[in-house]
DNA sequence: CTATTAATGCAACTTACTTGCAATTGCAAC
DNA sequence: GTTGCAATTGCAAGTAAGTTGCATTAATAG
C-alpha cells in the first residue's frame, strides 16, 4: 500500500471521507516535488478532469494541514503554498525570474543558532523558515 | 542633518519632491523598529494626522523600495512588510499571537553555508530570508 | 435501504493591492 | 509673485486570494 493509500486509509479510520476530490489532492501533493499554492492547486486538478470548486480547495488545503500531511511555507509573494509534511527538515531556493522551486538541506549549525537565540530570547519558537531568492542554473 | 533629512535631500536632488506624505512615511520607517505593512503604515500616518490615500501609501513604497530605503520582508501571512533598508543583516522572531516582531543577528556560520550551497547547485542568490514563528515571552 | 453528518457548491463578502484618469501641487525659471 | 511642467495625489473601480453562511449532496455505518 502506497503512502497515498495509508494516509487515505487513516482519514477513513478517523471518520473522515474519501471523496474525489480529496483523493485527488492528496495524491497531487505527494507527488509534487514542488510547493504548490491553492490557485496552482486547483489547474492541476483541472488538469485530470478533478473540477472543484475553490472553496472546497481551499477548505481542503485547511483539512489536510490540520492533518499534518502538508505544511504551509512563508514566502513573500502574497500566496501561501504548501507542500507534503517533510520527513526531513530542508529549505528552498526560489528563482525571481521563472519561479521554480528547489529544495535544499542544511548542515546542523542552524539548529545549535536557533536554541540559542530562543533562550536569550525567551521565545519558543513553532516553526522557522529560510528560503534564499535569486536566480537559477538557466536564468542566469 | 539626520538621517532622514538626508535621504529626504536625496529625492530633492534627484528631481524628486517632499510632500507631506513622503516626508512622514521616510520618517515612521527611520524610527519603527519593527517592519511595517500598509495597512500598518497607514494607521501610523492617521495617528500623527497625515491622512492620505491608500494609493498614494502603496506607490510610496514603492518609490522607497525602489530608492533602497526600504526592503520587502518575506513573511507567510499574506501580507508584504517592509523595513528600513539594514545596514547591518538580520533576522526576525514573529509571534503567532500578538504579531509582535523582534530583530535578532546571527553569527557567520549561514554565510558559509549560503556559499556552500550557492555553488553546489549553481544558484546566485539576491537575497535570503531567516524567520522564526512562535510564541514571545509575553504570549507562552 | 436509510439515517447521519462530512463534504460540497454557490453566491456574496473581505482584504490586500492595483490601475486609469483627472485634479492638485511642489518647485524651478522667469 | 506668477507661470508652467511634471511629480504626486485622490477617487472610483477593478483584480486576486481567501473566507463565510447556508442549503444541498453524497460517503459510509448500521
Amino acid at each position: 500500500m502506497g503512502l497515498t493509500n495509508s494516509i487515505l486509509a487513516g482519514f477513513q479510520s478517523k471518520g473522515y471521507r474519501l471523496t474525489a476530490s480529496r483523493k485527488a489532492i492528496v495524491r497531487i501533493f505527494l507527488n509534487s516535488k514542488a510547493p504548490l499554492s491553492a490557485v496552482e492547486l486547483n489547474s492541476r486538478l483541472k488538469k485530470i478532469d478533478v473540477i472543484v470548486n475553490k472553496t472546497t480547495v481551499y477548505r481542503e488545503i485547511d483539512f489536510l494541514k490540520s492533518q499534518k500531511v502538508i505544511r504551509e511555507l512563508p514566502f513573500g509573494d502574497g500566496k501561501k503554498r504548501y507542500e507534503k509534511w517533510p520527513d526531513n527538515h530542508h529549505h528552498h531556493l526560489v528563482c525571481i525570474s521563472c519561479d521554480s522551486i528547489e529544495c535544499i538541506e542544511l548542515t546542523g549549525c542552524l539548529e545549535k543558532e536557533e536554541k540559542k537565540i530562543m533562550k536569550e530570547n525567551n521565545f519558543k519558537t513553532i516553526k522557522h523558515s529560510l528560503e534564499f531568492q535569486g536566480l537559477c542554473a538557466k536564468c542566469q
